[in-house]
Order: structure tokens, then sequence, then C-alpha cells
DNA sequence: TTAGGATTCAAACAATCGTTTGAAACGTTT
DNA sequence: AAACGTTTCAAACGATTGTTTGAATCCTAA
């Protein structure tokens, strides 16, 4: 019984957060879904708010070990291309957009959300665990684009990021199409398709 | 004071909402910031959700209207490309984006979570102001891109959809990269520069 | 001027919130 | 078996929430 609470509070509060939000999520719903004490979240996470911040950090965090770990695969075999980091970048991201699905529906939704919210704590955990990613990615970017700066570079993985950020959000929110097909390889595929040309797309402004 | 008590409650919950967030921010906040009574807000929107449904219509209401109008001008001039109709599809975005940041610099933020929220409510906003937007621009971007088949355009708007929205999410985010400079003609110009490769890439799928 | 609908108001409604407390139960180590 | 720190528990804390009520006030039209 030593961390079962903190692991069932953890999985009750992921569904919960997933459905009703985190103000829309009390912490009685929690503790009462997950058969223990109200008082064992104050405990165990010090506030509703940390709990909410170790629960991000366990879904973000994967994802860039991951990232880094086919970045590091890709460069032990000379500099890598475009397309090949783009691949390292995203299929993380889509291999825990299936996950999370598994998990609840609502979860990449829920995530997505949090992801895009900019609150003080949510830049905390972003800064945490993309930092490494991003100054990486950057670099690799920076050597298969060498007629980019670093500014232009930055830019256009943002608008990666937005894309990533929107595809999460539109699984299965009511009204929007359905973007995903969970199967990793085709995913992957799709956005391969529109990601390769924006990052070295080499249009010229006519203003 | 017909409206007055109507107008001023919207002023006041838009700033603090786009600060606090919706369920972050109580009607005693509101009423009091506007300096009218609390019982206002159910007599003149119905309830706390009517308020915000009627602030968001407000929002996205004139974004489409310009949007729809550009395209008629655009299409008076015979058929236009993929450069035209990107332009007509972001500028409104960019015009309301700085307008926003105007009132209140958390304003873009806040709107953006609630476009990708994914609410029940928020559905309707966005379908009953988005429906024929979307609509005009499938079939113009089609006879833009003849090779490529309907849900291939979707995809692909879909992707720049998310860069917008993710574009307004960074707004004076903390621990956000500054993205935006606030003149429409040069954040424009960078949006294009990524948009339309993306919409009028080619790339083929190894797999 | 007066009737009547629209609007505002103070006050109370019932419900729920996150957090704290201090004692009881637990498991491990001496 | 006894003493320890860790974990759980029921109960209460004070504060705040969105909403409703019914009377007072305002504005307009007859």
């Amino acid at each position: 019984m030593a961390d079962r609470t903190k692991e069932r509070i953890i999985a009750s509060a992921e569904v919960l957060f997933a459905r009703q939000g985190f103000d829309g999520t009390s912490l009685r719903q929690i503790t009462e879904d997950a058969g223990v004490n109200v008082a064992a979240v104050n405990y165990h996470f010090g506030s509703k708010e940390g709990l909410l911040v170790e629960l991000l950090d366990r879904v973000v965090a994967p994802i860039n070990r991951r990232r880094l770990a086919l970045l590091d695969e890709l460069e032990s075999n000379g500099a890598p291309d475009v397309r090949g980091l783009l691949v390292a970048f995203l299929q993380p991201d889509l291999e825990v957009l299936q996950e999370l699905k598994t998990r609840d529906e609502s979860l990449p939704r829920f995530v997505s959300r949090m992801y895009s919210e900019g609150s003080d704590f949510m830049a905390g955990v972003i800064g945490r665990q993309f930092a490494e990613t991003q100054r990486r990615f950057y670099e690799a970017f920076g050597r298969a684009l060498p007629e980019l700066d670093r500014r232009e570079i930055a830019w256009r993985l943002h608008c990666v990021v937005g894309i990533v950020v929107y595809l999460f959000a539109s699984v299965e929110a009511p009204g929007m199409p359905a973007m995903v097909s969970f199967e990793v390889d085709i995913d992957l595929a799709r956005l391969l398709q529109v990601t390769v040309p924006l990052m070295s797309g080499q249009e010229v402004i006519t203003s």
C-alpha cells in the first residue's frame, strides 16, 4: 500500500481532468473515484496544482526523452536531413498520442489545452522538459538548413509544434473533423507531408 | 442606461476571463469591476456560460465576415491562387489579433484556449461562425489546387488553423518566445512563408 | 399624469470548494 | 515487543460559488 494511493490518485485525476478540466474537477471527485481519503492529495502532492504538475511531467517527459534518443541514433549515422529530423521530432508525439487516447479519449485534448495554456506552472513543466530538446533540434536543423538563421528555424519549428498541439486538440473534440488515424506510420506520413515543405520551403517574400 | 450595463459586463468579463480564465473568474469579480449588480449577468445573459458564448461570438464573427469579404473581392478578379487565398484567410486573424492585444495582453491567449478547448458550447460558436467560411474556402482551394482531393485540402487547412491558433496562444505567454510583431504586414509575410509551401507542397510519401 | 414593462438592487439561497487538523492505523526497524 | 516515522482517516474549517427572489426604481408610451 506504499505508493498505491499516489498512483491511484494520478490515474483517477488523469481521467477526470481530461473530461472536466482542472478547475472543473474537485478533489473529492478524484479521491472518491480513487477510493482514497481527500487529505491524501495534499499529503502526497502538496496541493491540487502540485498533483497537476506531477501528472503533466509524467506525460511530457517521455516524449522528449524519446525525441533525444531518436536524434542520437540519427546523428550517429552522419548528418541528418530535414525529413529525418522531423521524424525524430514528431514520432514520439504520435506514439504518446496513441497511448493517451487508449487511457482516455479526452486525454489528448486535455494535454493540448494545458500545453497551450501559458500559465506560469505550465511554463515550468515545458521549460524543465523541453529545454534540452529545443537546443538540440535547433542545432540539428541549423546544420540541415544552413541558409536559415536561428530565428527562422525557431519560427518554423514553432509552427510545427502548433500543428501538433492542434492535432492533439482535435482528437474526439465535438464539432471537429477526425484528423488522426492513431496508426503512427500513417499519421506520421501525413504530418511529414505538410511539415517537410513547411520547414524547407523557399517561398520568396514579395512585399 | 439601456444596454450600458450589458456592455460594461462584456468589457469587464473580457479582461478578467483573459487574465484568470473562465472558471477562475467569479461573477462577483466581473460585476464589481463593471460597477453593476451581480444579478445583472443572469438577467442579461441567462447564465455565466451565456455571457461567455456571447463574448466569443463577438470575437469570432468579425473574423469570418472579413474572411468572406476578402474572398468575394478576390474571386471577383478571376480565379485566385493559393497565396491569395491564404492572405484572405489569414489577414483577418492578424487584424483581430492586434486589436485583441490592444484590449488586453492576455486576451489572444484566452481566445486561443477557448478555440482549441473542444467543449460543446464552443463547438456551437465555431459551427455557427465558421461553417460557411469553411465551405467557401474548401471550394476555392479545391480550384486552386485541382490535384488535391477535398480530404487533403481539409487536412492542410486544418494545419494552417493549428498554426494560427498556436500563434494566438503564444502571445505574451510566460516561457514562450515572442513570435508576433503585431504589424499585420510583417506577421502576414511570416505566416505566408510557412503556409504557402504547406498548402501547395508536393512531398512524396516514401513509405 | 399614469399605467406597465424593463431594469436594477440588496439579500439570501443551497451547494461546493481546497485545505487543515489531530488522532488512529500501518509497516518497518531495533 | 516496543518504538519509530509514514500513511490514512473522519470531521470540520472558512471562504466562495452561481443562481434566485421580490421589492424598488427607471424609462417609455398612452
